[in-house]
DNA sequence: TAGCCAGTATTGTGATCACAAAATTTTGCC
DNA sequence: GGCAAAATTTTGTGATCACAATACTGGCTA
């Protein structure tokens, strides 16, 4: 953990610079080419690394750390890392420590119960504007992952999972459930992203098929059981496997959970 | 609900004061008496107001306003706003103007389903942890409502109305479930609150008294029900209410409450 | 060797300043 | 009088500083 090309870190600087640090983050969906702010990119990129598990669970994250990587003053990550806080996403101890909450089986299975409700009724809503194209890029997407679960290409794999399946959500013009989702994937993201690097993506079975299928055919009924089947086996999968090694979590300190 | 004892409002100041300004917020839900920071009692302050309606849709909410207001710099006003974004409780347009959302029948639609997909459940987890001294606490609280609703205590009504609710979800024990449900709650209360103000609460029947027997008889399924009941006849009431006068909201009359 | 304790470095928090983009008000012109 | 343009104020944003609380490190004692 080096962080190259240390800038903004000589002395006085004047306020309200902006435009540095042009091509950290993409925003999440569109491709505005509007000038989003520094706390915005830096939210995208905290985002996508937490997306991807490039945050180890209970490991801190401190906001001259990130602010430091990221060419930028702490004020932004302060921003970005309250937001994420907001979203369930990071936690903050009492300690003020902030890091990536570890996952516990309540909430693992507090998180399931959520996707099952959630997603296939996405999925759902989103059938019927699906193009043709949007159809295409979404096979495009799963090729991908199968090749990254081909290669133990993890970050890829996770990638382009979430891709796939926001994809398809995102086409539901249903913001509202979307968010919620979103929150979801980012409390999970991390958990998957250490399981899948004990135990390899290799004993994955891409159940994105069907519902492709699903969709080509317009068939709502067997694109939301698709979904719901996807969503049992990989968090069974994931579930399961971290079962298996319940034994020695090295600083587990078994947190219950305080409001 | 005023604030006693204005603090901190003459000029310089060093950083890093705290202690002032200590009775403004409650913690959201445990009496813990620890010193918790600015941002955190500003946020609460402003969840308060959000969730009793205290802020007018669309009309703007600038951080030193509210920072003036609470007698605080703006800055853990600005955390304590990004969070709310986070949390759909506000929303900046490209302005970088800030404030309530406005309702539309589309996200309405969708906060529906989720409380229908969330709330029910949350109950049925909650049911089994439920003591008799809890149930007393409940009854209480509805009881309150009924007098509010009898004397057109419409910020009574719904702080008792979300006292209800949560006094329940609360024993359920699932955090992760519950913050996504706190989500929601934000989104709908403030178009819940200007529906009111318009209609009054005359018209409103006491659905909760089907989940208090549910409660008391330890019946899972008659639970569910009834809340599943109270959230489609209270919904229903609000969206037909909403739809009469689609026509124009007559800007109305400047409050000005602090929480 | 293990345990503790002081000293140091680091971290989150809050305040304040500077600046650009908006919003608002005032002015100027027909 | 009406309305566009200019001047002013307000607002969000980012940087920087100060400070208390926490974490870390080294050396010391038993």
């Amino acid at each position: 953990m080096k962080m190259t090309e240390q800038a903004s870190a000589d002395g006085k600087r004047k306020g309200g610079q902006r435009g540095l640090l042009s091509l950290v983050g993409s925003p999440k969906s569109t491709g505005a080419p509007a000038a989003v702010s520094a706390h915005e990119r830096v939210y995208q990129s905290l985002r996508q690394r937490i997306l991807t598990g490039g945050f180890l669970p209970g490991r801190p994250v401190t906001l001259r750390g990130i602010a430091t990587q990221l060419h930028v003053s702490p004020m932004p990550v302060r921003e970005a890392v309250r937001r994420l806080i907001a979203e369930r996403a990071l936690d903050m101890q009492d300690n003020r420590r902030v890091s990536v909450p570890a996952m516990t089986k309540e909430k693992f299975e507090q998180i399931v119960f959520a996707r099952r409700s959630l997603e296939p009724e996405l999925a759902l809503r989103a059938l019927p504007h699906i193009t043709v194209a949007k159809l295409a890029e979404i096979e495009a997407l799963d090729e991908g992952i199968d090749r990254s679960m081909a290669s133990g290409d993890i970050e890829g794999y996770m990638r382009g999972n979430y891709g796939f399946h926001f994809a398809i959500y995102e086409q539901a013009e249903a913001e509202t459930l979307l968010a919620l989702t979103e929150s979801v994937w980012l409390q999970f993201a991390p958990f998957m992203r250490m399981v899948y690097g004990r135990f390899g993506t290799a004993k994955l079975i891409d159940q994105h098929v069907l519902a492709r299928q699903a969709i080509h055919r317009r068939d709502p009924r067997m694109l939301a059981a698709a979904i719901r089947e996807d969503i049992m086996q990989g968090m069974r999968f994931i579930g399961e496997a971290a079962l298996k090694n319940e034994s020695s979590a090295p600083e587990a300190p078994d947190r219950d959970i305080i409001a």
